[in-house]
DNA sequence: CTACAAACATGAGCATCTCTCACATTTGCA
DNA sequence: TGCAAATGTGAGAGATGCTCATGTTTGTAG
């Protein structure tokens, strides 16, 4: 028969991540310490590099339950993906909730994208989680020098019709316009058409108004926000 | 000896990613027909289901031979990415060239992203490569589940201080901005930290200016660009 | 024309890794 | 205590990137 009669038949974590519903405290705990020998051997050698054997050695146990929890490797990275995000939904959560304006909803934005480089910036398993999920490093250089070199061809052009903007904030803004615009068309042409086309759109938007003279209310990315009416 | 006194010692593509220049007509007919075959493999398949095996034997050519110019199955799909990034390089060159104001350079920004968006929608290798740079798709499905989800959020605290934009409108652009925020952050961590810093500010400046009263001159991501001084 | 060295070609098989499966052991209720 | 379900095990099947020892072709020097 059944064992345990679990508390709540609610699944602990997520329910197609895991091969089999663990109904045993110990495989419960089983579980939990997978994803924690896991997490141990991402953040020493990336998760590329992590190896199924070597996460069921260090776990105690063999290959073989580790794969009556998990169908395969990558259900472990995304369950610790998932983990990730379900903190990040909560941030974000918190911070729009106590929104009352739009120079509140400014100011909750600020700081949520703060919180959101520091969480980058302290949990290096999240980085690599989200960053291998390039598959090659060497590629991942050549989309960046893309960018770069975009980025110069921009900047020149953009330097000239803002003189009072200093040049490394020119630079960095027209990297970043570049890298975005790579990243809006790899979101665009995957999901359907006439989404992608009102997601280009929308970035075109949000860029050309970049451009804008130097000046009180104006200048390259350096609009006083603060002025804005709302 | 050397042999057949190549026209120019230059190689023919790049010099990192060939294990060997090829020096005889024969070789260098090959390379070329090597990544014609990988091209039509990642079309019908996708680079990652692509085999080494399968590129030798369309290409009539062994495995050793393969590997005797691309050191591993990494190179081809670089190989392929540089050369989309060049025929990139140079759409954006040209139109940069032809700019001499501010209300140039907005337009020829707006033609370029349409047809780097056309190129994406009509190259699927390209696609591919880029795309499928993400290792794990139900990853992607994980990610792009959360920028929805973040979006939702915002969209819903935006909506209510700009009643005058459609609602459809609101929802690609906080879409955007939590998928660009994503990005950004995986950009901004993998540089070293001052200019990781200074690209967080720029996205934060990018955005905040997004947050702005519906109405002539502002609006969600609708702002009039024709009318912004230059 | 011939000989020779360098360039090029070959494919069996090595190394590595993910994941399976037939069977053993443990657990918790009746 | 017995029994069925749950869980554990690890050898090895299967797949694939890549190597290396050896054979073949090419172009030039003598």
């Amino acid at each position: 028969m059944n064992q345990e009669t679990s508390p709540a038949a609610a699944p602990p974590d997520d329910e197609t991540a895991l091969r089999r519903t663990p109904s045993q405290k110990r495989s419960r705990e089983r579980v939990g310490q997978i994803l924690a020998c896991a997490t141990a051997l991402i953040q020493e050698k990336g998760s590329d590099a992590m190896r199924m054997s070597e996460v069921a050695e260090k776990a105690g146990i063999s290959i073989g339950s580790l794969y009556q929890y998990f169908p395969d490797k990558a259900a472990i990275v995304r369950t610790l993906a998932e983990r990730y995000n379900a903190v990040c939904n909560e941030c974000i959560a918190a911070e729009l909730a106590k929104v009352t304006s739009l120079a509140e909803l400014r100011e909750a934005f600020a700081v949520l994208f703060d919180i959101y480089y520091d969480m980058f910036l302290a949990e290096p398993v999240m980085r690599d989680i989200w960053s291998a999920m390039q598959a090659d490093k060497a590629l991942r250089e050549i989309d960046l020098q893309q960018s770069r070199a975009g980025g110069q061809l921009l900047a020149d052009v953009w330097a000239r019709f803002v003189p009072d903007t200093p040049r490394e904030t020119i630079d960095s803004a027209a990297f970043l316009i570049m890298h975005l615009g790579d990243c809006t068309m790899r979101l665009a042409v995957s999901v359907d058409r006439a989404e992608g086309d009102q997601i280009v759109e929308a970035y075109k938007r949000m860029i050309l108004r970049d451009f804008v003279a130097d000046g009180p209310g104006g200048g390259a990315s350096l609009i006083d926000i603060s002025g804005v009416r709302s």
